[in-house]
DNA sequence: TTGTTAGCGTGTCATATGACACATTTTTTT
DNA sequence: AAAAAAATGTGTCATATGACACGCTAACAA
């Protein structure tokens, strides 16, 4: 629980006893490599902090062709926001692709913390618009670069990630292939 | 303001005077053909509701390439929510593809509103979580359709759009360049 | 009205990419 | 420890795309 309080730290200040009945609300959880954390058709009821590990969120094309639409790394609050909100089902998945801490909220919880107090509410909302925020800036970044410039963003960004997650899963994420993204590698290493 | 008031009745029942408040905190505006909303290296500071016409936002590449990341069409709110929420100067541009008239709401007004009440606080959040949601659930669709479903997909849900605004904008927005964009139009009435 | 500019349609051509195939290595399972 | 499965590296080839070039038309400004 000690990275999630660090996180919450760096939304600003909250007295003591709110800060407590914050983090009373999440519960510290575990996966094993290959087990799902989110299936299909189902609605998403929880908030997810991660602390060590990496899950991958993913959807499928008309086709049926897996596209990697994030993989999420340590130290971040995710979840699907349209399914959470709006208790929708989603087609998506999300499979653990190491072994994995992390902290849950609740659905019921989330909003319990958002009637207790306003600073309560404000601090929420102000990490749930940073989440969000954050997601459309990379958006258009995407469109902005090219595949390559995508692949070098992502290794100044998170070499880590790219060091643990499988090639076919990073080409996905970026938009191309395994082939491609290969070829690209074997064009930085010989510059 | 007509509109506007639909718009927000969409996001459920408000007392009537916290909803004259929040009429009474935009103000109308118009802008001609080719005049720039959001210019470069400002920050933005105002949350914006189309009523007519269309706007391009846009950026550019490392090369200068021009590069859109949104066609702004009418009925919906919009803003460059990281540069709004954080004062931060944007690179951005938007500009007038067509005579606009639109609603302001300036961000002190944003944060009064926000201050006023519960009630219209959560009301204002769920409008900005909306607008992110929306633009979260358009990139992940884009990162799985190809060219031509984008194509598709914005003739069936804003052939108006496709109409009013240029072909090389329109290209651009769903990630192609103009030629190809004119190929595949050649397919689709071959067909 | 006329001159100028912006947008559009279309052809050619070089090239980056995806699809496929297969060898090799690494990881997982039994 | 052996066998099976998954992940990776690499080559060939067809093709979709971007870049460029040019003529035409529509919109706009002087």
């Amino acid at each position: 629980m000690q990275m999630l309080y660090e996180y919450f730290k760096g939304f600003g200040n909250l007295p003591n006893d709110e800060m407590d009945f914050l983090l009373s609300q999440c519960t510290a959880k575990a996966l094993k490599k290959g087990d799902m954390l989110i299936t299909p058709n189902r609605h998403v009821d929880s908030i997810y902090f991660l602390e060590s590990g990496y899950l991958h969120y993913y959807t499928h094309t008309e086709l049926g062709e897996r596209v990697t639409l994030k993989v999420v790394s340590p130290n971040i609050c995710w979840t699907v926001l349209d399914s959470f909100m709006n208790q929708t089902p989603s087609k998506d998945e999300c499979v653990a692709l190491t072994d994995v801490r992390f902290c849950e909220l609740k659905r019921k919880d989330y909003f319990a913390i958002k009637d207790k107090s306003k600073s309560l509410s404000d601090f929420i909302n102000r990490i749930v618009e940073q989440i969000l925020s954050l997601k459309v800036i990379e958006a258009n970044n995407k469109s902005k670069m090219t595949v390559e410039q995508r692949y070098l963003h992502l290794l100044q960004n998170n070499p880590e990630m790219v060091r643990e997650v499988p090639v076919n899963i990073i080409a996905s994420l970026i938009g191309t292939s395994r082939e491609t993204l290969h070829r690209i590698r074997r064009r930085l290493t010989a510059a």
